[in-house]
DNA sequence: TCGATAGGCGTGATATTATAACATTCGTCC
DNA sequence: GGACGAATGTTATAATATCACGCCTATCGA
């Protein structure tokens, strides 16, 4: 992510929770820049470890409650199968993310869409879907 | 799951590792029994717990270690969202399993397809994937 | 028979991921 | 000012998972 898009994306993600009725305060805002530089899903902990330098040197929780808010307004995905976090690249305000993550490159892809109602069961409705699949982009296919 | 049920279902497992060249070995059998017992999805560590009362105690390692030759027997799924463990109800040599699981009453149901490739990143494969469904079923659905 | 090897497991320690519980700060409203 | 609610700080601990090492046993070939 460029220095100039990852500008436009934290503006946006401004605009966004103010739209809410929300507050992106600095840490918030911090951890979802950190968020998005990275190449591919971040780990908790590693955020911990960007944030220690300054004199406010963050503690678990702390992480932890601005994740819990980037993701409850959709800025911020968790790979559950990695239990790591990207940042989003779509609208903000859709169901679940589809997620395409490359072992080799680490890169991410998100998609939205409708989950194929072809297999599911009679009479469940769903609430909430992960959706994750591993394997090799286009690039690293070689 | 009946009795009479596991007890079928730990000797189709019993066979299924035969034909693969594998060893059910007491400790995964036992193991595997457990998971299956359980209504729903099942922790390692309350599988520990479980283990705990014979003579020899087991360790985290131990259960691990079961629960990684279950997966990789296709025997178990592990529900990556609940970091939670189900026994596999399905012909054991397919590809990855969908789960719709039961936030009330933590039943799970499972499907086996080919992803929908119309969401797919152009020239991306995929290895494994991970799709699980939070909702509630027919009968919690009221 | 012997040694070599490989798989499975026991054991102790530790790494990694996440939350509980309570105190503090800060803005807002009355 | 005083009450409140939201956000954060702080300490401790819970929950999940792996590493590293050593032992045992079965198997295989010399």
């Amino acid at each position: 992510m460029t220095r100039d898009s990852l500008t436009r994306a934290l503006e946006a993600a401004e605009t966004h929770c103010q739209e809410r009725g929300e507050k992106l305060t600095p840490v918030r805002r911090r951890v979802l820049e950190l968020v998005l530089e990275a190449d591919g899903p971040v780990k908790a902990y590693d955020l911990l470890e960007a944030l220690k330098p300054g004199p406010g040197a963050a503690k678990p929780p702390t992480v932890y409650r601005a994740l819990d808010f980037l993701m409850t307004s959709g800025l911020v995905h968790k790979v559950e199968a990695l239990n790591a976090f990207v940042g989003c690249t779509h609208a903000h305000d859709e169901g679940g993310a589809e997620l395409f993550i490359c072992s080799d490159c680490g890169s991410v892809e998100e998609r939205h869409g409708a989950p194929d109602p072809i297999h599911m069961p009679d009479g469940f409705v769903i609430e909430r879907s992960v959706v994750e699949h591993f394997g090799h982009c286009a690039n690293c296919r070689h």
